[in-house]
DNA sequence: TTATTGCGCAAGTAAATGCTTGCGTACATA
DNA sequence: TATGTACGCAAGCATTTACTTGCGCAATAA
């Protein structure tokens, strides 16, 4: 279980897309998440590893307990990858973001 | 190969994501798409199938030929479970593309 | 008609993935 | 100090994945 990991790897399991959802709201440690599958504390706690390996979220030691922290903004480069297409699909931009307001404005002159 | 297929997986293979980056400008048939890499012309055929699977491409058949064209609406459902987060890490930087940057800087590594 | 091209369908293979169980260790609490 | 708890490491295993080569067939060019 070690090779190509990027951002696009890690969210691709259900498994771990659910983790990040749950660590977006609270702080959790291991166990804690562990619980919350029918899988193994294992299972989880290699999830935990990858995400971690893939910048989503951070772990902060605390005792002999391991905190499962988000780091949504790992989530920016599979956001930007998609970002460039959605011009495709939607015809309005509810995005506040300024660089893709601009990416907008410059290719509507495409399709 | 057969087995559980959604959006998430689709995308999180790096040749998947480069065929949606070719289709979605042009429409190519597979053998086209097969010469702009360096596998074979099967596994090319077997990463468009999954696509389709996917919903991301459709095949539109013209004599011999298969032409792939892109439904990049089919990754509306990746964007908005990204989109959810966005918040969190949007008002961490100045703009996203700045962040980006950085990133493709810290990725020298690649491949 | 015959040769060539486009492409799907296997069948086979190596590697990756997801999960489990067993074990060791650091931290806590009785 | 003895015992329980949190959690990583590692080995083992069934699947899935990404590819490959070989074959066959329909559409097209010679």
């Amino acid at each position: 279980m070690e090779a190509r990991r990027d951002v696009f790897q890690a969210i691709a399991d259900p498994t771990r897309r659910e983790i990040i959802g749950m660590v977006a709201h609270e702080s959790l440690n291991v166990n804690a998440l562990a619980e919350k599958f029918d899988v193994s504390r294992q299972a989880v706690s290699l999830h935990v590893k990858i995400l971690q390996e893939c910048g989503l979220i951070s772990i902060r030691q605390q005792g002999r307990e391991r905190y499962c922290e988000a780091k949504l903004e790992g989530l920016a480069e599979a956001s930007q990858w998609i970002e460039q297409y959605k011009q495709f699909w939607m015809d309005k931009f509810d995005s506040l973001d300024k660089y893709l307001i601009k990416i907008q404005s410059e290719k509507k002159t495409d399709k």
